[in-house]
DNA sequence: TCAATAGTCCCATAATATCGAACTACTGAA
DNA sequence: TTCAGTAGTTCGATATTATGGGACTATTGA
């Protein structure tokens, strides 16, 4: 069964809310959001291909307990949209920059994440 | 041997960057490297009480992994410097505005990171 | 009622983080 | 030179986390 709990604004954390954004599966979720509009299903808001289903759901949820996002059943699927109000008030500016530096890095050819050398891609 | 291997521009990523902020020792340890000067020993960079001295050498690891530092030899001690410029150019405002929330985090009586929430704080 | 769809949950496996202990490198005495 | 002390890294074991397949739940529409 899905709760889909949410943190209260004073439970989200600019750690979280960086570790959140730190995967390239997430960042591009998390900027397609905020470019477009609040997406439907995970398989639509995720440019993702060969990405498991379940995977995917983790991802989301990871999304949602940073606090990053607000899931709403509709139906059959899950709406999701940016808590952009509420990380404006507690980060202003993060969202906005994060967006712009990741259509940025794009725009340079240096496709936004790759493996995003994160985790573990430096030798010793 | 510690070779020091230091990513070059070209291969850091925002993803990358992100991650290595995503954690609440190594963003304490940014934003005192950004508010103070170069940092000295690991030990002096992070007010960091009872953390392993290998887990610390490893949080510094992954910062210079992610290119958010350089580390230098200097004497018997490592003199880790925040590669400023470097990212600035390639992704303008984030380390300011890092600092910035983090800052303003911590004046919320919101601790900087705490266990950050991040990962795995919420439940399912 | 039944099939199809959207997502979650559970499990096993792989990848990472943490920390103690051993080790290397450098410094400054004696 | 030798030796003790300091700064960090590396290694091994353990614990935590992510991934993906498959089963499961909930909802919709025929």
């Amino acid at each position: 069964m899905s709760l889909l709990v949410h943190p209260s604004t004073e439970n989200i954390t600019l750690v979280g809310l960086l570790g959140a954004l730190a995967d390239p599966v997430r960042l591009l979720i998390v900027v397609g959001l905020l470019k477009g509009q609040g997406c439907m299903s995970c398989a639509e808001a995720s440019p993702c291909p060969g990405i498991a289903k379940s995977t995917l759901s983790n991802h989301f949820r990871m999304l949602r307990q940073a606090g990053l996002i607000r899931t709403t059943k509709r139906g059959v699927e899950h709406r999701n949209v940016v808590r952009k109000d509420e990380i404006d008030a507690l980060f202003p500016g993060l969202l906005e920059l994060v967006v712009k530096l990741a259509e940025k890095e794009s725009a340079e050819n240096r496709p936004v994440g790759g493996d995003g050398g994160w985790p573990r891609s430096v030798g010793p």
